[in-house]
RNA sequence: AGACCCAUGGUGUAAUUGGUAACACGGCAGAUUUUGGUUCUGUAAUCCUAGGUUCGAGUCCUAGUGGGUCUACCA
């Protein structure tokens, strides 16, 4: 089990700086999301490295809402971000924290920046600043404004946070240098006037602060000893050192890790919110969005995600991961956990001929084969039976080990069947298959030493179920559709995703079937049940399909 | 093209920190199997290029090449 004994880079610098006696206290890491979105896998790794870290090493993970920008955000998705962390299985304790509790301490923060001369109010629009800012090769030039006394810049200050000043009309900017090669360096704007209500302070505040004068403040007053972040925000990293020593306060240190990509997918909340705004899907939370909790109603299990977090590891490189990476930890979850269970989905009738037509049966049949403790049900026998249309083959290759006229095949649980023929109706189209039953091949008393090359699912007609079935396919075409900027990612949708399959055959057992069941249709994949439909009826989510070595072969 | 970052099988991630490449997924082949599932076994496939340092380089240095990020009053 401890046989990963290899560490991420991440893990190598922790265990430094612990050797090194820097946290005799212990770590603190922060998991800080902006509540204006669902939280999607990517989140779950950022969350699994952050709460996995601390939990590895002494030490203790904040939850912090980023909440600088009440344009976008709501308590609506700070609820929502919670019910994700919790369920993915982490408890953030009392350390709830709101970057909008700081306020106040960012405020005199930046006004410490002005009374050192090194933050001036600005009166340029956003263009002229933009203009000033030059270019990647060409250095910017000093606003005319830069030269303000302390005096003024705190009067001035003090009269946007007031509400003194039209929004838009001033910034503050921190005075760094308008030639740094690093664009972050030249005069970063720190603060804005902003007339909107927060959903925490209501209309408390005139003025909200940047991203950059917020977060590295927020880590360094939470002391924050590892602040981990993904790579496009390496080159802000100049910035964040350069406030928390300007400021003199506690000297947090951030961290850049490659974000998670999965193929055949997006994974930027802007691009999700597109998907869900286009009606590509229904929902934040649809079963074929990469959101944890379209996940959750897909059917993917908690532990399934944060063991395909771990496996995909922490490193600087960019990376694209394969889907079926993330399939594979959920099959590999789902096969311990989920209850075996018989599903028709394209059902034709089977008729045992020489079974009594008024005679039906109780046969037992374990619940998994994987898990001893799960027990057994009950399932039923009879003449007439449903099985998979794609079971039968009138004239079939020959390593075809299913019904077909002449050919021996097991129905699992059950009998050892003779196929002795079939029926078609005016369309050529099947309609009833025939067979002959074994008496002594019975699952489990089998003395008819008859060899069946096949094992068929099933369900007696007599008492199966009518269900719906909702089964995904990937949500885009291509791999990355993202790869082409001058394809519109939109083009690229897969529009067979979702492909509902009614008047599925189910057995009665799973009637019963609660939303937090996982099921396995044996011989079809995992199943979970759509908690969104209505209460009397049966519709099932496909959360992903068993491997299908024959369907691999084209089934030859 | 300025700064910063990155480069190991198809995909990801490692390599006791300088001692000639491993693990997982995926692929292929086989065994087992009352799920063509699971399990098990085997197999193919990798250090971006060129120099340099060194007894020895995936690891260090230089150059090149390729990729990413950055010029929002978003985060």
């Amino acid at each position: 089990m401890e046989k990963r004994e290899s560490k991420n880079f991440i893990e190598q610098i922790i265990e430094k700086d612990l050797a090194d006696g820097k946290f005799p206290n212990g770590i603190i890491t922060r998991f800080p999301p902006e509540p204006n979105g669902y939280l999607h896998i990517g989140h779950a790794k950022s969350i699994v490295l952050n709460f996995g870290l601390t939990q590895k090493y002494k030490g203790k993970t904040n939850l912090r809402f980023d909440d600088t920008n009440p344009d976008t955000e709501s308590i609506e998705f700070v609820e929502s971000i919670k019910r994700d962390i919790r369920w993915l299985g982490y408890d953030w304790e009392d350390r709830e924290y709101f970057t909008s509790d700081y306020f106040g301490k960012l405020y005199e923060f930046a006004k410490d920046l002005i009374k050192r001369d090194l933050a001036y109010v600005d009166d340029s629009t956003p263009d002229e600043i933009l203009a000033g800012k030059g270019t990647v090769e060409v250095p910017g030039t000093n606003s005319p404004f830069r030269e303000r006394s302390v005096e003024e810049n705190l009067r001035l200050f003090e009269g946007m946070k007031n509400g003194e000043f039209a929004e838009g009309s001033k910034v503050l900017r921190a005075k760094i240098d308008m030639s740094q090669p690093n664009m972050h360096m030249r005069d970063p704007v720190i603060y804005r006037i902003k007339r909107m209500a927060h959903h925490r302070t209501g209309n408390e505040w005139n003025i909200y602060p940047m991203y950059d004068f917020a977060h590295g403040q927020s880590d360094s007053i939470e002391e924050i000893t590892h602040s981990l972040c993904t790579l496009e925000f390496e080159n802000h990293r100049p910035l964040y050192n350069w406030l928390i020593e300007q400021l003199g306060i506690y000297p947090s240190r951030q961290i850049e890790f490659a974000r998670l990509n999965l193929n055949y997918t997006v994974m930027s909340k802007r691009k999700l919110a597109q998907l869900v705004e286009n009606g590509v899907v229904e929902s934040w939370s649809d079963p074929r969005m990469p959101t944890i909790s379209g996940m959750r109603n897909r059917g993917y299990t908690a532990a399934a995600i944060r063991n395909f977090c771990d496996r995909v590891g922490i490193a600087k490189r960019d990376n694209v991961i394969d889907m079926s990476l993330l399939e594979f930890c959920v099959r590999e979850d789902l096969n311990k956990v989920s209850l075996r269970r018989m599903a028709v989905l394209d059902p034709v009738k089977l008729i045992i001929e020489n079974y009594p037509e008024d005679q039906h049966e109780n046969l037992l049949a374990e619940n998994n084969p994987e898990d001893e403790t799960a027990g057994e049900r009950k399932i039923t026998f009879g003449r007439e039976l449903y099985i998979e249309r794609e079971d039968f083959m009138e004239d079939p290759p020959k390593k075809f080990f299913r019904m077909a006229p002449g050919r021996f095949v097991r129905l699992k649980h059950a009998y050892i069947l003779e196929c002795s023929g079939f029926k078609k109706d005016d369309n050529g189209e099947l309609i009833e298959v025939h067979a002959r039953y074994f008496p002594e091949s019975k699952s489990g008393s089998d003395t008819s030493g008859i060899k069946a090359k096949g094992t068929l699912h099933w369900v007696n007609a007599a008492d199966a179920m009518e269900a719906k079935v909702n089964m995904y396919d990937r949500l885009f075409k291509v791999a990355e559709p993202l790869a082409d900027k001058k394809v519109d990612f939109l083009d690229l949708v897969n529009e067979d995703s979702l492909n509902v399959v009614e008047g599925v055959k189910v057995e009665p057992a799973l009637a019963e079937a609660g939303s937090k069941d996982h099921f396995q249709f044996m011989r079809k994949g995992y199943f979970v049940r759509d908690k969104n439909a209505a209460s009397d009826e049966l519709v099932f989510n496909m959360t992903v399909g068993l491997r299908d070595s024959w369907a691999k072969k084209g089934g030859k």
